[in-house]
DNA sequence: CCCGGGTTGTTGAATGTTCAATCCTTAGGG
DNA sequence: CCCTAAGGATTGAACATTCAACAACCCGGG
């Protein structure tokens, strides 16, 4: 023993993991580009409008907004300004709790958000599932499973909830 | 048709998408915490070290040490800049081209490294590889090479050819 | 020789993210 | 009721990344 119990990755392990590095450094560079480029916004951005999209009234409050879209409060604060001054989406007083704020997706938020789905899952499904068989989007399923449930209960966030933005009903 | 071929994800996929872009998030944000608290620097810097000490002579031309750390330019130019100021980095002339700068990793650098390297090697255990099967490995492996093939490409990108640092040697 | 296009690298401004500090509100005991 | 602790959100400064513009250099043909 050396002491300080620290196994080196094998092989496989270490290859694997320079493979992940590398694509999804890549994976979202290149879907960062692809919105920035088309619609204006980077991929984090859209994640917030498409996480209200979902949601009964599409208003939440910033914590759980924040939560869903695995970002610290923080962040989502700067990146909801952001978003408010492109007439996306507005911050309302919440009546029940007065600590908490409302994140409200505008008409012109949706608007935006479905002017810029399409493009963006033809990009996901040119970069990801395109490639990838049935069995192999079960076997990342399953993999990513796992490896989130570790992952939210430490930083104790909810799991996925909300869904992607659709590409039905755009008014 | 719709005229614009834009195939929506199947359940199976928009599940596993889900999970993709949220523990891709947690993932890097763990490690980044846990460098930047434990070691003062971000993941990113750490690729860079890391990548220059497997390397001979431990030194790279920008544009290489930028191609296998699928960063852009202007991106390693700051992080070089940063890094030399921290003593870990130092450029110089190449002499074979006058275009091209070196990026020569410093003793203090490597030490830098292989001080934060088992702390990280043990936050990518318990995140990723602890909870998961060889069998799963290898089907992350093999699911990663197929995606970046195809990011690569488009890039025109080097794929994958130096190694993080190992634990031996540290002096 | 010289010029034009491609390669390599840096810079500064704009943008996004992190971190720590702060403010206001709610909840829970004494 | 009051006082403290915890929850929710924002702010500003430091830091990181992107994007476009630029500078310097190589190489090829005319």
């Amino acid at each position: 023993m050396d002491g300080t119990n620290d196994r080196w990755l094998t092989p496989d392990e270490l290859d694997a993991w320079l493979h992940y590095v590398a694509t999804s450094t890549l994976l979202e560079a290149a879907l960062d580009r692809q919105l920035q480029r088309d619609s204006g916004m980077p991929h984090a951005y859209y994640q917030i409008l498409a996480m209200l999209s979902e949601v009964p009234n599409r208003t939440l409050r910033m914590s759980d907004l924040a939560a869903v879209t695995q970002s610290s409060q923080s962040r989502l604060s700067h990146a909801v300004s952001r978003l408010e001054r492109n007439g996306w989406v507005q911050r309302m007083p919440c009546a029940d709790d007065r600590r908490s704020t409302l994140a409200h997706l505008t008409e012109a938020g949706f608007e935006a958000l479905a002017a810029a789905a399409p493009g963006h899952v033809r990009t996901v499904r040119e970069h990801l599932f395109d490639r990838l068989s049935c069995e192999q989007v079960r076997q990342l399923r399953a993999i990513l499973q796992t490896v989130m449930s570790g992952l939210s209960a430490e930083g104790s966030r909810v799991p996925i909830s909300g869904v992607a933005a659709r590409q039905d009903a755009p008014a």
